[in-house]
DNA sequence: GATATAGTTCGTCATGTAACGAATTGAGAA
DNA sequence: TTCTCAATTCGTTACATGACGAACTATATC
C-alpha cells in the first residue's frame, strides 16, 4: 500500500509551509529547547505553539522527551533524522540571513540563559495582560 | 532587507503542500509538458490546473516558455534549478514507489504519445459532459 | 476580418487552517 | 490530600486556499 508515501509527504510539506513551524525547527537546530523557551521566543499562546509542535511532532520533524512538567523538542536524531536532515539544511540554507531567524536566535540565547521556571513567570504575565 | 528570505522560502514551500503541485512536478521530472497535457493527467478543470502553475512559477520551481497557442512547463535549468533541485530531489525519495506517481507516470507517457490536439478535444469532452 | 480554441483571470462556494481563551490533564510543591 | 503550574485539548472565530464555471485574452485557421 504505497498511498502512504503520498500521506507522509504532505505531512512533512504542510508542516513546513507555516512561519512559525519553520521558526521552531530554525530554533532547534543548535539544540533542545523547552516548551516555555519556544513559546517566549515566538511570542504567541501556548495552546498556538503546543498546536504547532505536535503537527512538527506528527510530521516526524521533531522529537519530544518529558522531565518533570516540562516537555522538551529537538530535531530527530540517528537514522530518523537522516529522512529530514535535507529539508532542515535546505531550510537553513535559504534563511541565511533572514532579519526574523536571526532576531530569534538572540531570544533562544535569552531564553536559553534564563531557567524555564522565570520563562513561565513571563507566560504568568501574559494571561494577565 | 532580509524579510525577502523568509517569505520567498515560504512561497516555496506553500508550493509544496498541495498534492496536485506536487504531482505536476515529479511529472515534469522528465521533461517539459504542454499545459493541456498537464490537465489530462491531473484531471482537473484547466483554470485550476493554470492556478496551480501560476503557483509553482511564483515560487521559481517551474519555468514557461510559449509556442503558439500552447504553453509549455518544465523545471528550471541551469543556476535556477541548484536552489530547487534538492527539493526535488527530495520529493522523488519520498514519493518512491506512490501509486499516484506511478499512474501519472502512465498518463503522462499517454499524453505525450497522442499529440496536444487530441487532448484538447478530451478537455472538450470534459466541459460538454 | 471572422471563427475556433489554448490558456488565464475572475467571482463564488466549500473546506482547511491559524489564532485565541477556557477547560482539562498531569507532575511537583505545600 | 490539596494547590500550583506546564502543557495539551477543545471550541470558536477570522482568514486562507482549492475547486469550479463563466468571462476574457491571445493565437492559429478559415
Amino acid at each position: 500500500m504505497s498511498r502512504e508515501a503520498m500521506r507522509s509527504t504532505l505531512r512533512i510539506t504542510k508542516a513546513l509551509s507555516d512561519i512559525q513551524r519553520v521558526r521552531i525547527l530554525m530554533m532547534l537546530r543548535t539544540g533542545e529547547l523547552c516548551v516555555c523557551q519556544i513559546i517566549a521566543v515566538l511570542g504567541l499562546a501556548p495552546s498556538t505553539v503546543s498546536k504547532h509542535l505536535s503537527i512538527l511532532s506528527a510530521a516526524g520533524l521533531v522529537d519530544s522527551r518529558k522531565d518533570g512538567r516540562w516537555a522538551y523538542f529537538r530535531l530527530p536524531q540517528g537514522a530518523a533524522f537522516k529522512a529530514v536532515k535535507p529539508l532542515v539544511k535546505w531550510l537553513g540554507g535559504t534563511l541565511e540571513g533572514d532579519d526574523r531567524i536571526a532576531k530569534d536566535m538572540i531570544s533562544r540565547k535569552a531564553a536559553l540563559a534564563s531557567p524555564p521556571q522565570s520563562l513561565s513567570a513571563c507566560q504568568r504575565k501574559r494571561r494577565a495582560e
